[in-house]
DNA sequence: CAATTCCATAGACCGCAGTCTATAATCTAT
DNA sequence: ATAGATTATAGACTGCGGTCTATGGAATTG
């Protein structure tokens, strides 16, 4: 690596953390690109020479989330039924979606998916979210606990739907909204289905 | 009414006009404030004085809906099971919600739902779309059609969120999407159960 | 080592949503 | 009718995310 490259990187590094411990400190919709900037000694250039857009720096966050759910599938025991897994798996993330990102940064997530022609992260169906899901959904099809009419794909797509639907609602209602009950008495619902 | 108020209503209602023409021509987020006020003759100040946001606006249009909702209600047989009555609420919705605003509409709203401290119109529970999911749901739980592990408030809100993540794929994701056809999968899914 | 190319960065600049202030037209009170 | 209060509107202005251009110092080439 030469000297240039290392200047680079270094830089790179001072924007990030910077705007990321400002994010966590005022909340990411209460820090300016100028602010950033301006604490980590740097400029718009360089700002937007190393990443695309201000949100661009918060994908990078986000992204640590994939280690986790490898992480968590890995802790979790081989044997246990395909939706106990399933419900595992989603409680877990909410709570760590809650502590580590917090209703504003979802919001802000959330918002930023919704740019138009950004191919954004959340629909991106090759993350380990998807494949995760997808494998416990066929297991469970294939030991006859889950029902066959859909098939694994299919189904991990409309069980991650149901998170970013829960997600979504805890972004927009104001006031006490328990995530991980509410995904855990939505999944319970859906399992056993509603009608009588 | 005096000739002030009168002059007032006029200037709001060419704003008004000439915004949402603007909006279905090129889509809400390729319109500015500027643009709109400039096609109609007015001001920032004027714009400003008769609406809080831009997105305001379309919520005027946004609203025409619940009055949609109203009207189909009324024109829905009695005696249907509420499971059908449901279903066909749902896949309604989303063939309007397809048609008149569009997924550039559906993108819009969905992100100023987002906005911090703004008490939008998504999570007002007082819509009609609540009230009667609510109805229908609880007729279907007396009926003895529907499960009444929930109460028909919370199956309610449960519901509107399906529709609500359904929408929101809808916007985020690119290419082929069936709306209706989506709503209509999962909720057949969500009605039986995926236990085997 | 000199000449040339390259590229990370600085910061002026743009278009946007939304705010603020000044003003002119209308309304009210006497 | 006139003085004074009110208010709808015009448009300059702010702060934002993001773009564009210029430049100085490091890399490359002979």
């Amino acid at each position: 690596m030469t000297s240039r490259q290392e200047k680079a990187t270094a830089t790179k590094q001072r924007i990030l953390r910077t705007a990321l411990a400002l994010f966590s400190e005022k909340g990411f919709d209460r820090v300016s690109v100028d602010e950033i900037v301006r604490k980590s000694a740097t400029s718009k250039g360089a700002f937007y020479g190393h990443f695309t857009t201000k949100y661009d720096i918060f994908l990078e966050k986000f992204k640590e989330i994939d280690q986790f759910y490898r992480d968590f599938q890995d802790s979790l025991p081989e044997d246990l039924p395909a939706e106990q897994k399933i419900r595992k798996l989603a409680t877990v993330q909410m709570a760590y979606l809650r502590d580590e990102l917090g209703r504003d940064g979802i919001r802000a997530l959330y918002a930023y998916a919704l740019t138009p022609s950004v191919d954004n992260y959340l629909s991106d169906t090759e993350r380990p979210l998807y494949t995760i899901l997808e494998q416990m959904v066929s297991e469970g099809q294939a030991h006859g606990e889950l029902s066959p009419s859909v098939s694994s794909g299919r189904l991990a797509l409309l069980l991650s739907r149901s998170m970013r639907g829960t997600l979504y609602d805890w972004a927009i209602f104001d006031g006490d909204f328990d995530l991980t009950g509410e995904i855990d008495g939505w999944l319970e619902l859906l399992f056993s289905g509603i009608r009588k």
